[in-house]
DNA sequence: ATAGGGTTAG
């Protein structure tokens, strides 16, 4: 009997596929049973709990709708509103598209917050196809989008990478005053802003917010507080954190955490510190969020010892660590060579009902490529298949890296169709790993038709490919060509970066065309890309290289007045240089000038 | 009953 209420209704069982969520291999909890003589104001007092927390299991949502269309007369549009309410904090955002959409069919009554949930749940799949016919469908359904709806919009473009189409869109809300953007408007674009390096524009969007009266709240500092962090501006992250407590704005543990991970991340542990006793005594506790940016904090910096110590701590909270804690400490096992320790971590895992996922996998995997352990990376490869998880792009990528840098290059075409047989599709990083590997092992003429596959298929639209490409034609002595892709940069759309000058640089010193270096550098040293220590070392060394000794005087000068200085390989050409040319007194008083 | 900010590698 117990089969019978623990499996779906068949009605709905077509549900279950479309479920985001993989079914953990965890024990079942016991079934939730809403019997036939379940009541309305019973079934609504449970649809209220459930849309606050969630159901424990998919199947009981499932359950409950199934019920729901019984008793349909006596529920309201809230009630229905309330179970997708409860899908979307599960995250079953495609369940709850279908269960939507299953409403309408059956002329279930729907309003403007029914049809908001839905665009939101559409926002989370992988597209946004479905997102603006539903905006369609609420005018045609008389209703009117409020600011729910558009601000739901412009954060779905914005998680599909559509900035500028989520910019045009609050552009046009504010022109055609089709609503009155709110606080959670303009929060959601400063993100937006804030996320593709736009800081400061973020910060004037601030201003302005303060102008019009719409106030800005704890939420738009932290935006760009995060912001601030991440470029490295933590003091300038402080004068804005002083600036909302002074207007009354009470920085809350996301302020807060994100504030910790900017200090720790610039190594300010002392004011890590002072943040956390703050925390106290403003009686604002860290949270799980907090507490996984302290581990990975001290992982990050080899301290797993400290990490450890965390754990124990959030234990003893009441915040038990989940499996981004853990992965971030199998991660600092890894990065302090404890490969023994990272698999025991996994095992911890298992016992606390934490089920290790593709990311653990992928740490552990990494870490054996790095030891250059790479028959344990591939096991674990192995093993991820035994258990059911399906490893991603990072994990291929990965291992294909490893078997380059072991000179094992005869088992990459194996392991990428693998992947491809997989369905899992490369990215821009297994293409950089596959051309570099390519070159490197003097496979250039698959190097370069695999280039021009990818570039069919518009995957290398992207400036440190083309500099592995031009490198590799370079060391492989076909000039003609790598001077004719740096060429072709320009009209592909794609700025050169130091390392491309460096490379073209280096090429034309090779070729013995020094005025072309020069003419190079000329060019970096008057435009946006500055010349860096490298590349001044690459064109002195060029110019020993094309005995322009003079020349080299005054390009040393040049780059001791920029405050960089020579590196090894430029001394020991130097060094070599005087070792073996003593007889020559111009080679010889550069040499001594040089090295002085 | 619906929307916005913080944590994970090659």
């Amino acid at each position: 009997m117990a089969s019978i209420v623990s499996t779906p209704s068949l009605f709905h069982s077509h549900f279950l596929l479309f479920s985001t969520k993989p079914n953990p291999n965890s024990q079942p909890k016991p079934p939730f049973i809403p019997s036939p003589s379940t009541t309305h104001p019973e079934l609504k007092q449970l649809l209220y709990h459930k849309s606050k927390v969630g159901f424990d299991k998919l199947d009981d949502a499932l359950l409950v709708f199934d019920q729901m269309l019984r008793l349909k007369s006596g529920l309201s549009v809230v009630d229905f509103n309330q179970l997708l309410t409860a899908l979307v904090r599960m995250k079953e955002y495609s369940v709850a598209v279908s269960m939507f959409r299953e409403m309408r069919v059956l002329s279930i009554p729907v309003d403007i917050v029914t049809f908001n949930t839905a665009i939101h749940s559409c926002c989370h799949l992988n597209t946004l196809d479905y997102a603006f016919p539903l905006l369609a469908g609420i005018i045609k359904s008389g209703w009117v989008p409020d600011v729910f709806t558009y601000n739901t919009l412009i954060k779905g473009l914005l998680s599909q990478d559509r900035p500028l189409e989520a910019g045009d869109l609050f552009n046009k809300l504010i022109r055609f005053q089709e609503i009155q953007p709110d606080a959670v408007t303009y929060n959601t674009i400063i993100d937006g802003l804030c996320k593709t390096s736009n800081t400061s524009m973020a910060l004037k969007l601030l201003r302005k917010m303060e102008e019009i009266g719409c106030n800005p709240d704890a939420v738009t500092y932290t935006s760009i507080i995060d912001s601030l962090c991440k470029e490295r501006r933590v003091d300038q992250a402080l004068v804005l954190v002083s600036e909302m407590t002074d207007k009354g704005i009470s920085p809350d543990v996301i302020t807060y955490s994100t504030l910790l991970q900017g200090l720790c991340s610039s190594g300010r542990w002392e004011d890590t510190e002072r943040l956390l006793t703050e925390m106290g005594v403003r009686r604002i506790y860290p949270d799980l969020h907090t507490y996984n940016i302290l581990v990975d904090a001290y992982c990050k910096e080899g301290r797993t010892t400290h990490a450890e110590d965390v754990i124990e701590i959030m234990i003893q909270k009441g915040v038990p660590p989940d499996s981004i804690t853990y992965n971030a400490l199998m991660d600092g096992y890894c990065l302090t060579g404890k490969m023994d320790r990272a698999l025991e971590v996994l095992n911890t895992m298992r016992s606390n009902e934490i089920w290790p996922n593709y990311y653990s996998y992928n740490i552990l995997i990494n870490g054996y490529c790095k030891r250059q352990e790479l028959d344990k990376a591939i096991s674990l490869l192995r093993q991820m298949r035994v258990e059911g998880i399906k490893a991603d792009v990072q994990t291929y990528s990965t291992i294909i890296h490893g078997l380059f840098q072991m000179g094992r290059h005869n088992e990459v075409d194996n392991l990428f169709l693998e992947m491809l047989k997989e369905g899992t599709k490369p990215n821009i990083v297994t293409c950089r790993i596959l051309l570099d590997g390519l070159c490197k092992n003097r496979y250039m003429d698959e190097a370069i038709s695999f280039f021009r596959v990818m570039e069919c298929k518009g995957i290398v639209h992207d400036i440190q490919i083309h500099n592995i490409l031009i490198d590799g034609l370079y060391k492989n002595g076909k000039l003609d060509e790598a001077r004719n892709t740096f060429d072709k940069l320009a009209s592909r759309g794609l700025q050169p970066d130091v390392i491309t000058h460096n490379i073209m640089i280096r090429g034309f010193c090779q070729e013995g065309l020094f005025e072309e270096a020069k003419e190079l550098l000329s060019k970096m040293e008057t435009g946006i890309c500055l010349p860096d220590a490298v590349i001044y070392n690459t064109i002195i060394r060029g110019s020993l290289l094309n005995k322009r000794y003079g020349e080299a005087v005054v390009l040393t000068e040049n780059m001791r007045a920029r405050k960089f200085s020579e590196d090894a390989s430029t001394t020991s050409m130097v060094l070599d240089l005087l070792s073996k040319e003593e007889q020559d007194p111009s080679v010889l008083a550069f040499c001594k000038w040089f090295l002085q």
